[in-house]
DNA sequence: CCACTCTGTGGGATCGATTGCACAGCACCG
DNA sequence: CGGTGCTGTGCAATCGATCCCACAGAGTGG
């Protein structure tokens, strides 16, 4: 038999090729120890000639170290988890780690059977925007000894570091925007207070009305699920009110759609009519009419140091079996961004 | 020593505290074989009170399943591809299988260390959107007795099963409706002929102009790559000119946003000046103003079908290590659908 | 009562790598 | 010249499961 069928050459065969054993050859291609050159350069090519490929399961087993980090994500659509993915999947590459995706739909039960699945195969790490109902298996996996990052969620209820947008002053920093520019009667639009982001983005926004010594004006808030039905509904009854808004802060991506549809079928001008900004960048933004100041919240640094925060933890690992110090969760916050475009201006005069 | 460190529960432990072999442990906890029933409790319950979870890393090594499918695409950026990805996920999550996700940003270089990688890590199945660059790689996995089903690319170009949307038919019936309202200037906005999704649409546009007896007119077509900003430059030169089209194809999910865009700031009526249609499906188009009629490629569908392929093959995966038939690959159409809502009219009269 | 089948169980090889330990050979030093 | 240290290599144990084979004991038929 010559030409390789579907049966992978084994680093037995290498070093048998090469003339070597084993152990040497193993030596060779892991890199590590002292080999001669010319041993070297023999196992070399002798892997190279018959194409050899590492099992990296076998070397799982007895290393320990599987190569692979749980990303379970509640969603792939809003447009922030998907860059996080890219970017997450991206650097951990780089450091020769591989991501094994796990898609919840926010079901707790499904992220419950995706948790003890990555047990099972022994995952390096865990990356996780989580439901926040299975904090005891979340332990569990940390006391396992593999590390994990939260995505989007606070420390407090759950095991582990945290790497958070900082919503709370980016909707200030929105808000504060709108006001430097004169406006004085602000809604907002948004997601429900039992959620982080939703509750953070609004206490933003009501700090920025103190600091003009205004308060929420409860007509012109509107809070509700993340969806584009209910961004254009409440866009429409606040601007179709009596006295509408001069502003507008739309604190979901989602839901920023459907004020967007809502618009441009009321006819309402923007920016001379109505001044709005959006929470959360889309790549098409920056070429709507008007472009469209926004908040980055920045999601590819989120994905960013995730990855690189939990390679931190995966490296200072201690490689014998101590319990593993039980350290306190670090909280990273990511910088937000105002990026001023052509959706926000100085009100019309009152006429 | 009581409490579970971070050192894992064993089989043997489990065994040992059952009063069982390791054999007859692995027999109840994997399922398979004749065991009594008293024999089944004890180990069960032993398996439950140490908390034992199975070590799939050392179960694959035996035999040979790494329970893991590449997943190797190009971006999860656009709308059709993380739909894809998610319902490929959930698919392949029913039965076992998880998902190693691999974003090449189209880079042929990153996308053949992907592939070794896939190979390295022993992965059951590869489901993939290729560049088209590493036919040779991919014939290679092919050849190890891995499946191999294409996303959106054509079989011939590569080894292995294809599940591809019907885009030539799917821009035929977008472009028929058109005609059938009575437009005659069918303007068409699209990607380059280099790939399969541009030429196909194109193929579609025009084969729809041929049944009333048009060609299509080059000062009516634009043609560039999947970007927001070409589709707002097209838009705008397209109804600036002398003598704007009645009707337009967009065939590319992302220059439909810079098309909507450009119509908003040109002022261009929907559908009273411009009869619109999209190819591809996005979740706010039902709530746009005018909601907008679209081709529904069948996303979810593609994902499904993609899914329900690769497991077919990996079933039908002889166990033994014959070089695997080298059938032919099977090429799945998902047909499109088309949509329609209120951004397609009857054209106005010329006056 | 013997031969035979069938059920339930255990022993131990095996998958393919990594790695601790031993050791041969050589150089160097006092 | 004997001891010490270093380099390069091989042997064999090991990771944690699966599964082939052997075998004990119960049941069955002639």
């Amino acid at each position: 038999m010559i030409g390789g069928g579907p049966v992978a050459v084994t680093l037995d065969q290498v070093a048998e090729a090469a003339g070597v054993s084993k152990s040497t050859a193993s030596r060779v291609l892991s890199g590590s120890s002292r080999v001669s050159d010319r041993t070297k350069r023999a196992v070399q090519s002798a892997a190279e000639r018959l194409g050899y490929r590492p099992n990296r399961i076998a070397s799982g087993l007895r290393t320990r170290r599987s190569n692979l980090v749980g990303l379970v994500i509640t969603n792939l659509v809003n447009a922030s988890f998907h860059r996080i993915t890219e970017v997450l999947q991206q650097r951990l590459d780089e450091r020769g780690y591989q991501v094994l995706l796990c898609v919840t739909d926010s079901d707790p039960a499904r992220e419950r059977r995706y948790l003890d699945m990555l047990l099972d195969h022994r995952v390096d790490g865990l990356i996780i925007v989580g439901t926040g109902d299975n904090t005891a298996t979340v332990r569990q996996v940390s006391a396992a000894g593999i590390p994990v990052v939260n995505l989007m969620r606070s420390p407090d209820s759950a095991p582990g570091d945290s790497v958070m947008a900082a919503d709370r002053d980016g909707a200030e920093l929105a808000v504060r925007h709108l006001l430097d520019l004169g406006h004085r009667s602000v809604a907002f639009i948004g997601g429900p207070a039992g959620v982080d982001s939703g509750r953070d983005r609004y206490a933003g926004f009501a700090a920025a009305l103190a600091t003009v010594g205004l308060e929420p004006d409860p007509a012109l808030c509107a809070r509700g699920p993340f969806t584009v039905p209910f961004g254009a509904e409440a866009a429409m009854r606040l601007m179709g009110a009596h006295n509408p808004p001069t502003a507008l802060y739309s604190a979901n991506h989602e839901a920023t759609f459907g004020v967007l549809g809502a618009l441009v079928q009321l006819g309402v001008r923007v920016p001379e009519q109505l001044s709005l900004v959006c929470h959360e960048e889309a790549p098409w933004f920056p070429y709507w009419h008007p472009p469209i100041t926004v908040v980055d919240n920045g999601a590819r640094d989120l994905g960013e140091l995730a990855a690189e925060q939990l390679l931190r933890r995966i490296d200072s690992r201690p490689d014998n079996g101590e319990p593993g110090e039980e350290s306190v969760g670090r909280l990273i916050r990511v910088g937000s961004r105002l990026v001023v475009r052509d959706s926000t201006a100085v009100p019309r005069r009152p006429e």
